[in-house]
RNA sequence: GCACCCGUAGCUCAGUUGGAUAGAGCGCUGGCCUCCGAAGCCAGAGGUCACAGGUUCGAAUCCUGUCGGGUGCGCCA
């Protein structure tokens, strides 16, 4: 548990305290309660907003119900002094000995520092990446998948039971155009001269492959079967080989899956005809015609009767088909159930992570998951938007018709899947990201993924010299831990103190709002906070982390920054990055 | 036309889920190495948080509307 929730439970149980004694009213809602490190340092260690936020409801001055709680704060053993400000904050100020406590836990925890239980143990699935399975990965799926891998990350470090799930897109009509292109290179690999790729066909080269196992396996054989048993043959082939290219790029990225869920199966278990008959019981499902968008009506317009989904009822702008035309079911249906499916392996829990140009889908899935579930489970759906590729600053041309698009192993081979992880994460996922190459691999302190690495580098650094010149020093963990740190004093020091032990709170803070960039941003400051200390020892030599003169005090120095080289370490652990022993 | 996302310093972006005097990097201005930690460091200037209303003790954050940008909009997946 984090030092600020440790504490969020400490007012709450000191509110009902009072309430019991009769001198705050009955019935109070505390979910609003929150403690927090201030903005200014100067204001304390903690501050919560509990007297404002209990002033309403109790009908009392945020002030009064300041005094009431202040004492009681008091009382605590961590707590040195309480000041009440503004317009009701409490402000906090703690002992000195418990973020001396938190660094000792950093030290002896290592990259497991900030571990907590807030989920409970509770089933989480998080479905990203699931890329079509027609061709290799590209940069456009990059981020989604570093998003998807890093949000699993943080969730199991939260303490939920986290399920990183790909969704197969095996069936429908890019399948068919994946077995088509394949079916060519098939005829290829027997001699046959194919010429261009025509248009509407995967012209990509990494199909020629597929088509020489097709001639390895069958011979000519294949050829003389009829048409449609070609295709399902080639189908599976084709796909599978595909998957082995994605799980391929996946893995030069640093990412594995626990499921791989097939839409093909979804089919074959006639698990959509079951999802969706369940929602028929309900009359949630019609036959009806939808009104034309207005303002884009399509050309080839015409009034339909289809089967729909009453999407509209849970918060969705328009009821949503279920069948094509040709009776057969839409890609929505196969969704549904997939997402039944979900449900019915025991997870209320769900994450989706798209690409922005889904935005349009997310509530209609959402309504959907509403209906299948009754209102039990809940889908968060994640939009990662556009990264834009830059080399010197100029836009990177991408042609996706002639089939050289970049791809993501292209991105991983040229700057590393340290860079690229960590860059992916330096944006709120909502909002777009330019990735230059050039810039990424800057070695200035602009660039966040060497300003962190650097950080993590310099403590390793200053830990070897200070095994060779200070040899009587203990650098071990145990003995680090047990270092006179109460004499860190400067404020350079406590700021560094303060923001190791804020680590807690932010791993949970990122996992409950979903959001991995918190991490990048976190540790962005604190290599900042570190870096400044660092500086510190230009000007006054006093301050460096080595001090021949005063092993205790060195010794004390080396513990603070082995807390902050083991948080550099737990969040980068946490993105999938590497941290580095030194620069090169 | 409708829906979703976005609009914060000259530029690129954060902003702890409604908190106190809105932050960082780059750029700009001014200081700092004949030497011990300069791939740099310190300090400063720079803001009507797109605009207008509303909600309340308190709004960049929530609601409504307007303007501007992006994404999408019955049979693709």
């Amino acid at each position: 548990m984090s030092l600020h929730q440790e504490f969020r439970d400490n007012v709450q149980t000191i509110i009902s305290r009072l309430v019991e004694k009769g001198a705050l009213p009955e019935g109070l809602a505390t979910n609003a309660v929150s403690v927090e490190p201030p903005r200014d340092s100067s204001h304390g260690d903690l501050s919560t907003n509990a007297a404002m936020v209990l002033a309403k409801p109790a009908k009392m001055k945020p002030r009064d119900i300041a005094d009431l709680i202040k004492p009681e704060l008091e009382s605590l053993a961590s707590v040195a002094s309480v000041e009440i400000a503004g317009p009701g904050f409490i402000n906090i100020r703690l002992e000195p000995g418990v973020w001396e406590d938190e660094l000792r836990k950093a030290i002896t925890l290592g990259v497991n520092y900030g571990d907590s239980k807030l989920g409970g143990g509770e089933k989480i699935n998080v479905e990203f990446v699931s890329a079509n399975p027609t061709g290799p990965m590209h940069v456009g799926h990059c981020r989604g998948a570093v998003f998807g891998d890093v949000l699993a990350n943080m969730l199991a470090k939260a303490g939920f039971d986290v399920t990183r799930e790909y969704y197969v897109n095996d069936a429908g009509g890019q399948i068919t155009v994946l077995a088509k292109s394949a079916l060519l290179r098939y005829r290829e690999a027997l001699g046959e001269s194919i010429g261009e790729i025509p248009e509407g066909l995967y012209p990509g080269d990494y199909l020629v492959p597929v088509g020489q196992l097709l001639k390895s396996e069958h011979g000519a054989a294949l050829g003389e079967k009829p048409e449609s048993e070609q295709l399902e043959i080639v189908s599976t082939v084709a796909t599978d080989a595909m998957l082995d290219l994605i799980r391929e790029d996946l893995d030069a990225l640093g990412i594995t899956f626990d499921t791989f869920s097939s839409e093909t199966s979804l089919h074959a278990r006639k698990s959509i005809d079951s999802a969706l008959a369940a929602l028929n019981e309900r009359g949630l499902i019609y036959e009806g015609i939808l009104e034309p968008p207005k303002g884009k009506k399509p050309d080839d317009w015409e009034p339909r009767e289809q089967t729909l989904f009453r999407s509209s009822q849970f918060g969705d702008d328009t009821d949503r088909p279920l069948k094509k035309s040709d009776g057969t079911w839409t890609y929505f249906a196969a969704d549904i159930a997939y997402h039944d499916d979900k449900i019915k392996r025991g997870f209320s829990k769900m994450i989706d992570v798209w690409g922005a140009d889904h935005g349009g889908y997310v509530k209609r899935m959402k309504a959907a998951v509403n209906a299948i579930s009754n209102g039990d489970a809940e889908l968060d759906v994640k939009l990662c938007q556009m990264v834009k590729l830059m080399r010197a600053g100029e836009p990177v041309k991408m042609s996706k018709r002639s089939g050289d698009f970049v791809t993501l192993r292209e991105v991983v081979d040229e700057v590393g899947r340290d860079v690229v992880r960590f860059i992916m994460l330096t944006r709120k996922n909502d909002a777009p990201l330019d990735f230059d190459f050039a810039h990424v691999v800057e070695q200035t302190k602009d660039n966040p993924v060497f300003y962190v690495q650097y950080a993590h580098a310099r403590v390793r650094s200053v830990m070897r010299k200070a095994a060779a010149e200070m040899p009587e020093l203990d650098l071990s963990s145990s003995a680090l831990a047990a270092a006179p740190v109460s004499l860190l004093e400067h404020s350079g020091e406590r700021v560094l103190l303060a923001k190791i032990g804020d680590w807690p709170r932010s791993v949970e803070a990122a996992a409950t709002s979903h959001e991995p960039h918190r991490i990048a941003f976190y540790l962005a400051e604190l290599a900042a906070a570190f870096h400044a200390q660092w500086n510190q020892g230009t000007d006054d030599p006093n301050l460096r982390f080595l001090d021949a003169k005063n092993p205790d005090l060195s010794h004390a120095r080396l513990a603070l920054i082995q807390g902050v080289a083991s948080v550099i370490a737990s969040g980068l652990n946490l993105m999938g990055v590497t941290p580095v022993e030194e620069m090169r």
